[in-house]
DNA sequence: TATGAATGAGCATTCATTCAT
DNA sequence: CATGAATGAATGCTCATTCAT
């Protein structure tokens, strides 16, 4: 199954993908910590403990760092984000458990959520300056495309409102972007019960129930 | 009423208010293009029609250029969104006249609200690599608090569940932020729709509505 | 003698005086403070209590404010070191006597010696990069001729060794400048007594004296 | 003696040196010529035929690249002037030769020279505005202390008149500066002729010698 | 391919000088 | 003539990118 005459080259894509990890994970922090203009290659290369021109050897430019991150770690993002085979089938429960799933990848990459938000991944407010490669526009595109498809189900199913489909996509955007973010300090959260708290927002606002009704 | 000792005074400070004005209008249009990394005091100094020292003579930085910005302008979108005297008393109508009021504030001040929220004025995520000023902090407190406020009394009126004050406070920051900031490049939207639309989001969420409530 | 018409005049040019020689005394504390380079206009005018503008309503340039400085106190400088009426006329008292009143002087105008040293005016060895301008070569000039006419008088008198000329000047203002430049910062030495071991040292130099000779 | 695994960084090192040298050759000549303001690292770069960013490879600030000049020039100047194990015994001769040596390191590095006494190395009266760095002070410090425990040295052999030492200090700092830097721009001075010439005006001043005593 | 020094365009800031009031 | 804000050339320093080793 494995030819002597690939192992090498085997071992030398492992050697080539250990580096461009290393220098992606540098980067996770250093534009976490100062944004993308305060970082400086420099920065990234001693973080990852490799020299500047290590850097250059995998990646053309600075914005190709910042498009591989946001391309790279916001596809595992998005993943966390998708339906999953044994969620439930109630589109109230069944956002909740995607939502806990996306709180639960965050947990582990906070400093990348900092960085895909700022770069308007989840609710636009781009961050003017910063490079617009195509690949970030394609990465702002999935997520408000998972929204999209998230909010039309909720619509075809009945529990959604049915109105202008983009201004629950904003919404929802919003009041995700909005709740994540503020718990990117905090390390003692519940996924599941965070999760909880921002569905039942996003599906029944802040006004007071009077009835039975919630959850 | 204006004695001759004063009138060159007056001139001169007018003059001065003048300049000053002309270059926190031009800044307010090049951070909003550019970012704060990216936009040069060269480019502020052209679009203000003025030279790079003028610049200096009225700011010691760039900093605070951006300072003066957040403060000013901020502080008279604070004001729009404070209560008004003819405001309604029910909380929902009362809140939308509200909104309504800082809706056609951002309609004038478009490139301002893209900074304010470029750096955490409306829900946090702040700028990272952009100067971090008491000027700025202090604004970013102030319209924290006034949406406390808010959801204080809302709370105390009886209209907004009483849950987690942080939490309400973030879904409405999160839910105006996202809002609005979508609607900054369209130039048709009515304030008073839109705002109660966004209200009406915020308090009873994107659940279908069976019964007859919503309006 | 003083008719009507030219009391204006008169009065006109004492005020311009004023404002110039205020601007001078202002000159020589903050160019013996910063040097020429780190002394900005604005702190000479400020120095002087009056508007940048108003310097230039009395001196093209900078330059030109160092230049009339070292003209002007050079001028006074240098008439204190002139042979009086009343000096002795044995050559070792006499430049005694000189030495001491240019002592007293120098204690006077601590800053504008502090310049004068800093600018050649006593030994070479100017400060590159500050204005040559003609006036301040003619200042260095006349303090050279000046004291080479004193070395040829001592020569001629019998009192200095026959050597090179040159050399004895340079002898001599390095003698000075460094015995002078010292005390800038005392201000309890007594000039006379200075002046006898400057001359002292300048005369027979710093060898152990056996016999009876010396004073 | 040149194990192969050090050759490389010892070729790197040369490097380095070789670079850091010509900055400093550059910074000298152009220091000389214009002064530490007037000389703007560009010119510094433009004469080592470098980049400026290079400079900066080797320098943090323009600053740092005066206080290596004084220090590492400084230093050698400083270590022609020691006492050399073959010098003569007696104190008027040792002078001589201590002085002969120091004319012949700055005939090789006349512009040296020049900022050395322009910062102050060789008898106070510093440069206003120029950098103040430790190590300025500490290559002061460092001549006055040499030229001290000379000047000790000749009154404990009973050669100097034992007065009051700094006087003598300054003295001979004084006679030195202005008799070397009135040679800066000559090329023909017999170094020996020179030191002779210093050293005797030094020790038996310039008036008159009647007997036979002088050399 | 990794390395890290060299490169130089780019930018914030200063300050001598001008000029309308 | 005094004033002080406007001007813009000049300069120190940074940092993305290149390239010889």
């Amino acid at each position: 199954m494995n030819t002597g005459s690939d192992r090498l080259p085997r071992r030398r894509d492992e050697a080539r993908a250990l580096f461009r990890n290393a220098i992606l994970d540098a980067a996770e922090a250093v534009f976490a910590e100062r944004g993308f203009h305060g970082a400086r290659i420099q920065d990234i290369a001693e973080r990852a403990r490799i020299a500047v021109g290590t850097v250059y050897n995998h990646f053309e430019h600075k914005d190709e760092v910042l498009a591989a991150l946001l391309e790279e770690r916001g596809e595992a993002m998005h993943a966390q984000f998708l339906a999953a085979p044994d969620d439930p089938r109630a589109f109230p429960a069944r956002l909740t458990a995607r939502v806990a799933r996306l709180l639960e990848y965050v947990k582990e990459h906070r400093a990348f959520f900092a960085i895909a938000t700022e770069h308007g991944v989840f609710a636009s407010g781009a961050a003017p300056g910063a490079p617009d490669s195509k690949t970030k526009q394609r990465q702002v595109e999935r997520f408000r495309a998972l929204f999209r498809e998230l909010v039309e189900e909720g619509i075809a199913s009945g529990d959604l409102e049915p109105m202008d489909v983009d201004a629950l996509v904003r919404f929802l955007g919003g009041t995700l972007r909005a709740s994540i973010l503020s718990t990117l300090a905090e390390h003692t959260v519940d996924p599941d019960a965070q999760a909880r708290t921002i569905v039942d927002l996003f599906l029944h606002g802040s006004a007071r129930r009077r009835g039975k009704k919630s959850k």
